[in-house]
Order: structure tokens, then C-alpha cells, then sequence
DNA sequence: TTTTTTTGTTAGACAAATCTAACTTTTATT
DNA sequence: AATAAAAGTTAGATTTGTCTAACAAAAAAA
């Protein structure tokens, strides 16, 4: 089994650069708080253990192993964020340090249940995508609702404003994390918005239509 | 801050001996899993931090402080153990590994919240008492609720039998962890007991009632 | 009260994860 | 191409928690 500190190694091999651009030993160190020294001892374990790609002064990769591995950390890191955020009312950012901890806790039924309790949430209070039980994990563009085209369905991801004259507003309106939305209307005018959720029509500002973010789940479809 | 393994070997030295009894090197090294000479070295350290009381060769106890941090394990050990049970639908049998794990977050407003979500147990699945806030655990004699007095008030801690027949039955009954319970009648035929719980009566068998365990609300107070 | 058994301690070794300081390779700049 | 800068590596030290094997003290048995 996996060290919570090798969990940490993988899951943030998997996070920095968003998977795309190449990572070195420099740039893992500072993104983990550590000294290249440390990435470079814990980089020969890894690759000894199949979990990264590596050779003397080369690039860093995870194999297939390493990088299934990450995402179960990254599933399990959101899965409780949002646990704590939708059922705890915890903040958008007090969640990221306790899930930095739960994260490691071994237990295939408590990550299912914990899934299922939350009706299987496919983003996180930051908006970032929950990886699925196969470990699959959808790209996705995410934009504001404010940038919505009319008649379009989506799902609200994240806020970009955490104070909590707006957080109450939003509650206020029935708004929430991983809420479906419809874009009834834009007028021209002042540029007031109708929105529908859960069966009812509020009407926004433009303003509070900027910090709300969304993924169009028309956008992109066949 | 203290770490995993120190927060463990605190948990234990208070649960070994039910706080009473004294304990040396080698009964808390089987406890724990790991030999004498481990405990010695990890004794010399909790005492540098004065967190137990301890002379060479002399018998091991916890000072006010080590105490208190023990408690506070045991505190977040068995909420844990009762939101993994009530919440998520684990056994009896299986919440113990988890909550070994989980007693570790650091997160005051997480045991917070999780004592709140559960409306402030007073017993966990095991039929242990679960220290409150302050890390007050008042002591309590169990017994089945086949030894009830009729007419007395008690609360349903545990059971003895974990079979899912049984269980079945348990919640078929209506009753649950922490329930409040009244004896209503017992009757000399056969040993029948008629129990009141949530305002409705049930009958139930004298073998029933051998495997649910129960504190009496009325005993021992004046 | 010796002797034996049990209990507890110490020294020395080891694995995991980190660091500093010195060194090497690669890349960028002149 | 030579030099300077950046990136990456290594050796050696440190901390935490563990172990084994040898030793010492205390308790129990004879
Ligand atoms: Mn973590
Ligand atoms: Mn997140
Ligand atoms: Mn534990
Ligand atoms: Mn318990």
C-alpha cells in the first residue's frame, strides 16, 4: 500500500501543468512545498514502484498505474469537499485542508456511500470535475453564467464571490453547487437575466450572473 | 501538534485497563501491536512532553493534559464510528478500521458538525459512551434489556447479536442506537417484555431482549 | 534467601522522508 | 564556442518510529 506521502507525490504529479505540459523535479518541489533534493529520492522510489516514467535528468511522467492511483486521491480530495461544503456548510475555502487529510483514509465502501450520499456530484465547490468510480473524468469548459447563450441548459460548477452577502443571496435565490440551470432570458436593456431552477424563474443582475460559474451541458453535444 | 502515532499510543494507554488498572512497558506493547522496546522509546518522549507520568521501571499513567488529548481521540474514534453506522449503513464490525483512520482529522469544526449532525450521541455502535465537547464521559453500568425493570426509562447502546436477520428485526421494531425505550410490561408466562419506543409498543421475546444492550435512565439517579 | 522467571531497559541498526551543501548536466546568453 | 545561469543530482546528516539482541531490575518460586 501507498504512503500518504507517496499519495500526495502522485496526486500532485497528476495536478500540476493539468496533465499537459511536462513536469520537472524544480517545479514538482516548489508545487509541494518541498526541496528538489526530497522530489528527486522519492522520484527513484516511484519509478522503482512502476508508478512514474523517469530518467536522469529527463522529464516526469505517470504510467498508467501511477496516474490511476492520482486520480482515486483527486476523486476521493472532492468527493469530501463536497461533503463538507454541502453537508457540513463548510466554505468554499476551509474544505481544501481538511480534504487534504481525508483524502487518505482507506476505504473502498466509505468513498461509494460517501459518493452515493451526495448523489454522485460531478464537480467540486471549486467547480473542478469529480473523477467517476472507473476513474473517469470528463474535460470540461466552464464559463459564467453570465456568458450563457439563451434557451441553453447548464450546471452551476462554482461561485467566484465567497463573501456571504452573496453566498446568502445565492442560497436565497434556491441556487446551488451542481444545480441544473436554464437561461429563459437576456434583456437587452440593462441586461437582467431569467433563470430557471428547480421549476422556478428568478431574475438576475449581469453582476451576479459574472460570479456564478457553470458548465453549458448543451455546448458541445451532438 | 501531535503525531498519528502519538495520538495512538495516548488512545491506548487510556483505554488499556479501563483507566483503572496500573499498566507497565509490556502490557501496552501488546496492546499496541509492537514490542516493549518501542513503548520505552515512545515513553521517554510523551514524558519529555509531559503527557504521561512515568519513572524507570516504574508503572505508566497519563497526566492531565496526555488525558485530555487521549479523550479527545476517543471522542472523534467514536462519532466516527457512529456516522459510519447511522449515516452510511456500515456494520457493527466494520467501523472500527475506518474510524482507527479517521480519529486522526484535524478539524475542530468537523467534530463539531459531525456531533451536531448526529444530535450529540451519547453512545456509539459498541455501546460505548462518547466523551462530549468538553471531554466530560460519565461513567454507566450496562446491562440487556431483558434485565430492565418494568417501568423504568433506559437507552438503547448496542447489540449483542450482529446477524442480519436479527438486525432486520431491530429496525423492523423500530428501534435504533440511542434510542429511549420503556419497559412496559413483562409477563411471568412466558417472559413476553412490551416496550414502548417513538410512542408506539412492541412485544418482544426474552431472547430479543438478552442481545440489546441498554443504560438505565433511572438508575442510580436520585 | 537463593534461584528462576518475568518485566523493563539500552545500544545499535534500519527504513521513510526530509534537509543542506557541494557537484554535474543541460540550457540560455553573450 | 565560451560562459553564465538554471535545473537536476548526490552524499551525508537528521528525525521519527520501529526492530533485535543483550543486559538489568523486580517479582515470583523454590
Ligand atoms: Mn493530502
Ligand atoms: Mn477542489
Ligand atoms: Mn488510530
Ligand atoms: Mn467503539
Amino acid at each position: 500500500m501507498l504512503s500518504q506521502t507517496e499519495e500526495n507525490y502522485l496526486k500532485n504529479l497528476f495536478n500540476v501543468g493539468d496533465g499537459e505540459k511536462e513536469v520537472g523535479t524544480n517545479e514538482l518541489a516548489a508545487y509541494l512545498g518541498v526541496k528538489p533534493a526530497s522530489v528527486n529520492d522519492m522520484l527513484k522510489k516511484l519509478k522503482e514502484k512502476k508508478l512514474v516514467d523517469y530518467e536522469k535528468y529527463g522529464k516526469i511522467s505517470l504510467t498508467e498505474e501511477g496516474r490511476r492511483k492520482a486520480v482515486e486521491v483527486v476523486r476521493k480530495h472532492r468527493l469530501w469537499e463536497t461533503f463538507l461544503y454541502s453537508t457540513f456548510d463548510f466554505t468554499w475555502d476551509e474544505v481544501h485542508e481538511v480534504a487534504e487529510q481525508l483524502e487518505h483514509i482507506q476505504s473502498a465502501k466509505l468513498v461509494n456511500k460517501l459518493d452515493e450520499f451526495l448523489n454522485y456530484p460531478a464537480y467540486d465547490p471549486h467547480g473542478d470535475v469529480i473523477p467517476n468510480a472507473k476513474g473517469e473524468m470528463p474535460a470540461v469548459h466552464k464559463k459564467t453564467l453570465l456568458e450563457e447563450v439563451v434557451g441553453h441548459h447548464c450546471t452551476m460548477v462554482a461561485v467566484k464571490d465567497n463573501s456571504a452577502p452573496f453566498l446568502q443571496y445565492v442560497s436565497r435565490l434556491g441556487l446551488g453547487i451542481n444545480n441544473k440551470l436554464t437561461v429563459v432570458a437576456r434583456h437587452a436593456y440593462d441586461g437582467q437575466m431569467e433563470i430557471e431552477v428547480n421549476k422556478k424563474v428568478v431574475t438576475i443582475s449581469p453582476r451576479f450572473a459574472q460570479n456564478i460559474v457553470i458548465v453549458c451541458d448543451d455546448c458541445g453535444k451532438k
